[in-house]
DNA sequence: TCACGAGATTGGTCCGACCAATATATCCCA
DNA sequence: TGGGATATATTGGTCGGACCAATCTCGTGA
């Protein structure tokens, strides 16, 4: 009796598979500059033969690269590392907020944590180029109040210039995929309110940053999100679950089917 | 002259691929409650059969949703739907902070930013259960000064329970990863500063969430983060890049070969 | 000089095959 | 009869090849 063909070598990243292993090849060449972000990678078929590999596992490790926005691939053109990851948190975010079950509730407490102390740390940094980009966002919204889509685009587009304004790219990143899950939410509250409502709150907070003054840009964001809550606690009280539900994208093209075990 | 053969409809997701909807119909499935956290999904063949795409294709998108950590997979037994995903944005996160170049330093301005508050809140609404908890990992630490890999876990574990006891969920799930980024790093630190450095300022922000003191909560945690940062800054101003490359976890198995374009 | 077009390149999809790990059912012996 | 060893089926993991469509490249000809 042979035994088994191989103990099976407990070298740690042996029960990896194949993809796991590719990802982290892909983050070690990132980090030792190999690959460099806006450059083109070799093709599927070169890539696969100089890791050893199928092009089917390689295919899998590029998609989950592709997914989290890490690189793009365009077919007759080839594949590129993105220099920048904006998307890369909001697949997975997704994700967490149906698995978790994460309501929008928390969302918004999530926002009243970051974002006052985010408008203090603006008022404090904020360059006056800063400030114009923040005044733009603002008169973009007094020029749309009739174009509710537009008007809600700019309302997410001046909390991000303000996180851009207090240099905290992490915050920025991580609360953009936040501002993204609930857009349809204050789509829903802007029905409720006339635009001139959001505009008082926005323009307070913009001149607080003005005024280079911390202490009431924190608590001029605050009183905005506090009430964003309110409206939003008002809205949901009405829909409940449905909210939930509308905020996944339709799907179109495949067929659903039976997917629960018989 | 025929033109284009077909002006691609603009049917919005016409253009994803197959991965792509994939994906989005697994979402679908899980906010629909066809697909239940901890449920067991067909196996790939009749998943593939039953959406009339190939396995391949199908695998791709599994492969994804496993990487992110939405699903586990094991051979010989099947696929099942993972009930929280406190890993989800694990895997996102590093490649963030590689294509993004985030530093050490962001990554601290921006626990500057929430730690505080959310030790605040957590002042406010703990739980005696909740601050049991905090306590025995503050406990833990006391006992594990020797052990510094130990000390260290304890260390993460002390600021999660924070989190924990402020009820954000949100907050919680996205600093889970910051602090395993900043782990390296902490190690690095707890070689320059004895663990008692350490356990004092823990114990001020410990009693001051026992005495239901947010403002002191949030003024002790304040003081630990910057005394982190200082020593981080004593500690990274030595290292420089190299504390980049040591984040990586070292790949084995695959060899790299060439993967520059010639 | 520029527009057109044939060919090469590249990603997207599918199929079929085999392997190894695991679970389940089966059988044999104590 | 009970329990452990064994055979079988199921399942994910990997591979290779094939074809398609979008895109790029480059040479040809007006």
């Amino acid at each position: 009796m042979p035994g088994k063909p191989l103990p099976r070598k407990a070298t740690a990243a042996s029960k990896d598979d194949v993809t796991v292993k590719l990802i982290a090849v892909f983050k070690q060449l990132i980090s030792e500059g190999t690959m460099t972000p806006g450059g083109r990678l070799p093709s599927e078929r070169e890539l696969a033969a100089s890791f050893g590999v199928s092009r089917s596992s390689l295919r899998q490790a590029l998609k989950v690269l592709e997914i989290m926005g890490v690189i793009s691939q365009r077919v007759g053109d080839g594949t590129y590392l993105n220099s920048s990851a904006k998307a890369i948190l909001s697949e997975p975010m997704q994700f967490l907020i149906l698995l978790d079950g994460i309501s929008e509730h928390e969302l918004m407490e999530a926002r009243l944590i970051v974002e006052p102390e985010l408008a203090a740390q603006a008022a404090e940094r904020a360059t006056d180029e800063d400030i114009a980009v923040i005044r733009r966002e603002v008169e973009a919204m007094e020029q749309a109040t009739l174009d509710q889509r537009q008007f809600i685009e700019h309302d997410l587009l001046f909390h991000q210039s303000i996180f851009a304004a207090a240099k905290n790219r992490v915050c920025g990143l991580m609360f953009a995929v936040v501002h993204q899950s609930l857009k349809n939410l204050i789509t829903l509250t802007s029905q409720v309110v006339d635009a001139e409502h959001t505009l008082v709150l926005h323009r307070r907070i913009l001149n607080a940053i003005r005024k280079r003054d911390p202490d009431e840009a924190r608590r001029r964001m605050r009183e905005h999100l506090l009430d964003a809550r309110e409206l939003i606690a008002k809205v949901t009280g009405r829909m409940d679950q449905v909210s939930i539900q509308s905020r996944i994208s339709k799907v179109s093209g495949l067929r659903a089917g039976k997917v629960v075990r018989e």
